[in-house]
DNA sequence: ATGAAGTGGGACATAATTTGTCTATGGTGG
DNA sequence: CCACCATAGACAAATTATGTCCCACTTCAT
């Protein structure tokens, strides 16, 4: 297979890229269908007049119709789209890729997802989708789900079914509010996420940064009690990674509190701790819920985080990710993960 | 695999055919080297400018190299013009090709050969290095092999090589000599391939056309007795198809034979025996030898013919074709057969 | 030796194609 | 009904491919 692909390419260089031009194209159309021209040009990144004329051949072979409402994939494109997703990923040589990082990143698996997901929403779906699919392979029987907050997470969320809610879930905030908009927060998430899935989940409401006295206060209330053993004993674990700037910000952090990443040259973060390039701690949000030393004990930690934009972060923390840890990224991500 | 290149086919289908047309540069080349830009755009069909933009390529690509001599293949381009044999096959789909003749014409086996040999002489040459490798297949201990006249048949016995020699082979003319020039005759050409592949051969040389008196007195001949014995108890044939006008021209038959011809539609020519289009035996050049009804008894039947020109003669003669018959030919003729 | 015939490479006007951009026209949904 | 988004058409500009010569050189047969 690879060697036909060496072959052809001796012959015609150019052949990988038409062939994913015209994949992406393809995809986009899927998705976005039924879909104009401007629109699809626009988000593609080809001027009109290009997009025009690949799109006329993919008319040609029957692949996409079009009528006054938009573009679309015919069963026939719809068909070989899926053949070509297979093939696409041989292509760019995915599964080498995935390899390579999982042994360069010392973690349990890498899945990579083809494409950039700062450059199209469509690949952070993709993200949401490959991680479903890992869930789906590692729930048995009875599960509990901590998640953390995030848009990454958000994506994952609205992508699952009620299918992988077929063994009996629970979901769970990994830790206490965690900042940010309602709509990424751990809370709605898992909300999201049960709701999808038809399971149940529990709420885990509390104040961000909480002092000694109210910690050992509100660790007796039975209710936040008991949430706290459910996440300590979960059997899996789903988390993004994000730029430390960017989450801090996304937090309103304090002043002081920018100063110090900054002057620690903080890079990536998860779950509330933040991390310099070269995996050390130097700062960590105080709330209650799952904390780092945790990790070690559950059995499925899934990291979804992807974007050439999120590599120093993925990387940063990935020094001190427990070995169990299941990487989901993209090939934005990817490639530039294993230049580095 | 398969699935690739379907793909592909969908996909690319613009890109295959460059794929092809530089298959077919590199193929000619290889063929021809060293050979000057002019003299191979004209053997090509292209025009010069056009040949030269694809063999800037090539030469870009490390596969030909280039002197004041003339264009050669580097080793580079040498492997990959056999590697890309089997995957041109492929893609022109010669093998369901294969198959399709195979049943409509209701015979053993059809080879097919890239190319029209009607434009190529190397397709001729291919056509040859099929049919010698297809006599290696089927030949097994001792043989005797009848072979008949024609230029294909002559291209057979240039390509044929002591390997296929190994076995005991002896070569005789399938009949008594049917006219043609001296080179395309079949005492010739078996005498050649005797050469070729090291083995033994006998003569048998016959006026044309004999009265049966004259028939009488030769078949006592002890010398001819003798070969049309060995020609009956041959395990194989290898003989041509031929145009049935051409071949009558070539025979410089008299008018009466060719206005006989004309009233009654022959189309085809094989052994001798002129074929219409629904493969009815129309006339037959009177001499010695093998008998179309013989050809039932033995066992391998190898006919090569090729080239879209030859297609009703091909189509006619198969009609009448014994079913342990093989068919060599081309694509061009393939195609065309397909069509009908 | 010499000339014919072959070689690659240079040059260039012209044809063909690709590309960017704008317009016309017509459904669709609020 | 109107604003909006859709496709298709059109067309000039830019780019690329193509046809055609010519030149200098080598080779090879005469």
């Amino acid at each position: 297979m690879q060697s036909l692909i060496d072959i052809q390419k001796r012959l015609l260089p150019d052949l990988l890229q038409v062939l994913h031009k015209r994949y992406s194209i393809l995809r986009h159309i899927g998705f976005m269908q039924p879909v104009g021209r401007r629109s699809l040009a626009s988000n593609l990144g080809y001027t009109e007049r290009v997009l025009r004329s690949e799109v006329d051949f993919l008319k040609e072979q029957n692949l996409v119709s079009i009528n006054n409402i938009g573009m679309s994939l015919t069963s026939e494109g719809k068909n070989l789209l899926e053949d070509l997703e297979g093939l696409i990923r041989e292509l760019i040589g995915i599964d080498v890729m995935e390899l390579e990082l999982k042994h360069r990143l010392k973690i349990r698996k890498v899945i990579i997802v083809p494409g950039n997901s700062d450059e199209s929403l469509m690949v952070k779906e993709d993200l949401g989708k490959a991680c479903a699919f890992c869930m789906k392979k590692y729930l048995t029987g009875k599960n509990i789900i901590a998640v953390t907050g995030g848009s990454t997470m958000a994506a994952v969320a609205n992508v699952l079914t009620p299918e992988i809610g077929k063994k009996e879930l629970l979901f769970v905030p990994a830790r206490g509010g965690i900042g940010e908009d309602v709509q990424n927060q751990a809370n709605t998430i898992s909300s999201i996420m049960s709701k999808n899935t038809k399971s149940k989940h529990r709420v885990f409401y509390v104040p961000d940064q909480v002092s000694n006295e109210i910690y050992q206060s509100l660790i007796k209330e039975p209710e936040i009690h008991e949430v706290l053993n459910l996440i300590k004993s979960a059997s899996m674990v789903l988390h993004g990674i994000g730029d430390a700037i960017t989450m801090a910000e996304r937090r309103s952090s304090k002043p002081e509190i920018m100063e110090k990443l900054e002057t620690n040259a903080a890079v990536g973060e998860a779950f509330g701790y933040y991390f310099n390039e070269k995996g050390e701690i130097v700062h960590k949000v105080l709330t209650i819920g799952l904390q780092l030393e945790d990790l070690a004990q559950i059995p499925n930690v899934i990291a979804v985080a992807g974007g050439a934009s999120k590599v120093k972060a993925i990387k940063a923390y990935m020094k001190k990710a427990p070995a169990s840890t299941i990487l989901i990224t993209d090939e934005g991500a990817a490639r530039k993960l294993l230049k580095g």
